[in-house]
DNA sequence: TGTCAATAAGTGTCCATGCAGTCATTGCGA
DNA sequence: TCGCAATGACTGCATGGACACTTATTGACA
């Protein structure tokens, strides 16, 4: 970008700051998934649903909230927790009094792997993210 | 996130952080997204390395350079430049001196393709990540 | 000068995701 | 209470990207 960073075409800057952020964020993004990974032998789409799983109630939450609350359509996530159900992290319930709905609940091997990999996932963001930050 | 945000445990500070920039980067690229496939035809990785190319002399980029400068594997790579070059925005050449290596350079289409898209696409992130910034 | 590791790029294959369309259930309005 | 649009979730299909491997070329060193 910055083909001159004219001055006088500030739009330019917001460009600029934006492309750095996303190159940034995509590179610490690169580094933790891989270091999850090795580490747990799941990706970070599956430590996103398990997070937003890990900090509700006790109920769970339903397909369209878990939609609202992750950066996927709603087939991807039908898809998504498909797999990390079948590792047994997750389980589908009915909901009662909607036969429509599902819910989605942590098991208690998910709530485990949840919390080992992500304390060491903090670890990497604070590494990655957190050292070089300040802009 | 956020399971208690724990002020003893900074990290999670840092992470909070990381998911919203996550999260709210991830929304400005679709909506950008979105806008520039409507607009233009094309996705923005294309824009990516058509702005890549434009801001270099004359000479166009070694796909290892591209590499470098984008988000891409090099398989990657070799596949996205491929479409952009057959729709003509792009073309590749080789370079003097090395037969193993391939030039990348915009095509004259390529580059007036580039100018229009590039001053909407600034707009949109003007609006959608300027707007929305200070933190 | 002949050999061989290093470098540049491209391929084969698999998988995750988005889009558009489908099916079941719900509840609103005539 | 019947009909129908709205809602919640899933599926078929196509695409884009990563990983591991292959091919062609270069250049360094014995």
């Amino acid at each position: 970008m910055a083909q001159d960073t004219d001055p006088t075409r500030p739009a330019t800057m917001w460009n600029d700051a934006w492309r750095g952020v996303l190159f940034a964020g995509a590179k610490v993004l690169r580094i933790a998934e891989r270091e999850l990974v090795e580490r747990e032998g799941f990706p970070m789409t599956w430590l996103d649903v398990l997070a937003q799983l890990y900090d509700v109630p006790a109920n769970g939450l339903r397909m369209q909230e878990l939609e609202e609350r992750s950066l996927f359509t709603r087939s991807g996530l039908t898809r998504l927790v498909d797999r990390i159900e079948g590792a047994g992290l997750v389980q589908r319930e009915p909901v009662p009094g909607d036969r429509r709905g599902v819910r989605v609940v942590l098991t208690p091997e998910g709530r485990r792997r949840h919390d080992l990999a992500f304390v060491e996932h903090l670890r990497v963001i604070e590494r990655e993210f957190g050292g070089r930050l300040t802009p």
